[in-house]
DNA sequence: CCACAGGCGAGAGCACTGCTCTTGAAATGT
DNA sequence: ACATTTCAAGAGCAGTGCTCTCGCCTGTGG
């Protein structure tokens, strides 16, 4: 039955996680306040305290909500194609589109870490899916390349950890080469959305498509 | 002459500088307080604002000493070696080495941009400097393989204008390739950083040789 | 060499923040 | 009907960025 007193505090943290997305969306991480999100809710700001333990966590939990959004932009771009190529391409714009329509939760995700978080229990789940979304495409690959061989034992393990947890029969090499080719992606987008290609590319367009292009081809897609 | 009035100006504004970048570097940028700077410095606080007009434009200062401390330790790495892969590889390593030595400095250049930092004209010389650093092993490219053509002939230009301010006698693919992975470096810096590879890279020595190799491969290096 | 404008440090003060504690009311479960 | 718990509200503390005013004092121009 989950007592109503227990729905009425999920309604209100869930108001309270609403409104503090809203003024993220607006002012940035740095803009946040429990106080300004207390008033616009018109309680007092000590009320919200009984909600949510402190700021960081009120961010904790928007972390929380935009890894999940980015993830199912992520897996409705990827639909029912199953050419890897394809696949990739499609999955590195919406990653893009999504940087670009949300900036701030973006540079959330993505930019400085903030200090008192620590990637609690409630991250991994969306952020699996999101990067197990992203590591999709290497399964139909056309195998064109062989991505170079892994010296280090321990590497191997890991990446034959990850592969199993996401019911992956690539091997270690293509899965680390996917990887790396995830943070391309990210690094990528970040140049661009954090400023960094100022003054030297002007058609971001082109040259995310051009490297998203180079990335696939080293994957063999 | 510079009158000893200006002098003693710009001493005070280093030993501010110098203090913020302590604190920068023990508690990162969000605990850094223009009132405990000055604390430190046995001034008040308001002392400090004839000769900072901000927080943010301290922390602009600090991003352009950063700038140049990372620009300096990459063009060190890069000595004399001219074999276009070895510059990568140490060009690379000494990327990563600065900013695991200096998490909060990277975190302040290639994390979430600060608010009312708009890039100034300090910033793009040690930028230039330190772009022009990691481009550089592209000149001694032995061309074992051609990067894909440019279709857009705005990002043609772009990769042009950069090359000629640079010196530069490769083609626009080429250093097109150069700038993707020069994003690529820095978003597997990040990744790493940032703790987005927990639970799942635990060897990242190896993980960023593999793709060190991998970006330099691409790069025909 | 000297007067003085300008740079200077100090302090008070404003508006804001995160967060804690107490208090009294209201809702709850028995 | 009652005891317990939950809650909103307010006051308050310590800290922040930043502004303004007030004298002092010193380097600089005449």
């Amino acid at each position: 039955m989950a007592g109503q007193r227990e729905r009425a505090r999920q309604a209100y943290i869930a108001d309270i996680t609403a409104e503090a997305r809203r003024q993220l969306a607006r002012d940035g991480a740095a803009g946040l306040s429990l106080r300004s999100v207390a008033r616009e809710l018109g309680m007092v700001s000590s009320a919200v305290y009984r909600y949510v333990a402190s700021r960081d966590e009120l961010l904790t939990l928007l972390i929380v909500e935009a890894y999940g959004d980015l993830a199912d932009a992520v897996e409705a771009a990827i639909g029912g194609d199953d050419d890897g190529r394809v696949h990739w391409r499609s999955a590195c714009a919406s990653v893009r589109a999504w940087a670009v329509a949300h900036p701030h939760e973006y540079a959330l995700l993505y930019g400085s870490p903030v200090p008192g978080y620590s990637a609690p229990q409630d991250t991994i789940g969306p952020a699996t899916r999101l990067y197990a979304a992203l590591v999709e495409p290497v399964r139909h690959r056309r195998g064109r390349r062989r991505p170079s061989t892994v010296t280090s034992p321990v590497l191997e393990a890991d990446a034959e950890r990850v592969a199993a947890a996401l019911g992956f029969d690539v091997g270690a090499p293509v899965l680390l080469a996917a990887l790396g080719a995830i943070a391309s992606l990210f690094g990528l987008v970040s140049f661009e959305l954090f400023g960094h290609t100022n003054n030297v590319i002007t058609d971001h367009d082109a040259f995310f498509a051009l490297r998203v292009e180079a990335l696939a081809d080293e994957l063999g897609l």
